[in-house]
DNA sequence: CGATTTTATGAAAATAAATGCAAAAAACCT
DNA sequence: AGGTTTTTTGCATTTATTTTCATAAAATCG
């Protein structure tokens, strides 16, 4: 059975609280951690400095040093999410990818005819934290994964971004 | 009076030593300054991490958590007046050039869209020593170095192809 | 050149931020 | 529900970064 009674006051939920965090942070100028936590605190989220630290950095929120010789903490660009919507507009669902594979550091990417060029440019914006870079022909890219990363991980990001739908 | 006897190996330049902090943080990925210190070090510059927390705050140098749970110390988004384009003669100074990444044996440049080619094109003829070809996307560079060529002399040579004009 | 002001730097101290670890909470099964 | 696994969190501590303060070096000026 599930529970009604959901306690707002005390919410602890992280998800909730990554966003008032992206909200605050978009709104001022915060310059520590500290300080933030302080505007979390006003707002009921009653975590610590463990805490605060671990969410800007599931936020990618980067501290950059400010002309007036303060520091602020600053969002990430915003990054285009990876939502059922967009995935179902173009290509990525008509099933244009054919198949991955891999050679030694490489990976190469199998597509219909004609549609590299278009795959490589969904690969290169979608998954730039593990690709360092495609090179596209007509009906083959070539996928250059960042140092570190893993078959596995390509793999998995290549199937999300080119989710078949059912 | 003034002091002829400049000592080069023991330069304290600060302008010259930000230049060079530039240039690693573009090529490379740092992850905290001590790190950084160590390359400076190797460089000739015998700074403390104060005024390396200094150099790096005159910079604008944000550190941002990267997806693979580390961090990364990056420069602020390039600000390229007009004037300074209609100034240049070639891509070179142009910035076209926008990062500069290894995987394995292999070198990877990203430039912007549609810059590609020309920027092979230049390494091509300007590296032959250290590059064994190049193979041009659209944005993407894959840059094959000679073997026996280390990552630091591909860096070295690149940034003295398409190094920015102050 | 001296005197004065500005800038740069290091050492040490003060802050700020990140993390290992254990426990609590939540999500997941049968 | 009861057992199991995964995720989240706090605490304590470590690590990292910033800043203060004193001094040295460089630039400025009469």
């Amino acid at each position: 059975m599930h529970d009604y009674c959901h306690n707002y006051t005390k919410m602890k939920n992280k998800k909730y609280r990554l966003t008032v965090i992206s909200e605050i942070l978009r709104l001022q100028v915060i310059g520590n951690q500290e300080e933030l936590l302080e505007l979390l605190k006003e707002r009921g989220f009653d975590i610590t400095q463990a805490t605060l630290s671990r969410d800007l950095k599931a936020l990618k929120v980067a501290k950059t040093p400010l002309s007036n010789g303060t520091y602020k903490y600053v969002l990430p660009p915003q990054i285009k999410p990876i939502s059922d919507k967009l995935a179902s507009q173009n290509f990525t669902s008509h099933g244009a990818v054919l198949s991955l594979d891999f050679s030694g550091q490489l990976a190469i990417v199998k597509t219909k005819p004609g549609y590299a060029s278009a795959i490589a440019w969904d690969i290169d914006n979608r998954a730039t934290d593990e690709v360092l870079g495609t090179i596209a022909g007509d009906d083959t890219v070539l996928l250059i994964p960042r140092e570190g990363v893993s078959r596995e991980e390509i793999m998995k990001v290549i199937n999300i971004i080119f989710q078949e739908r059912n």
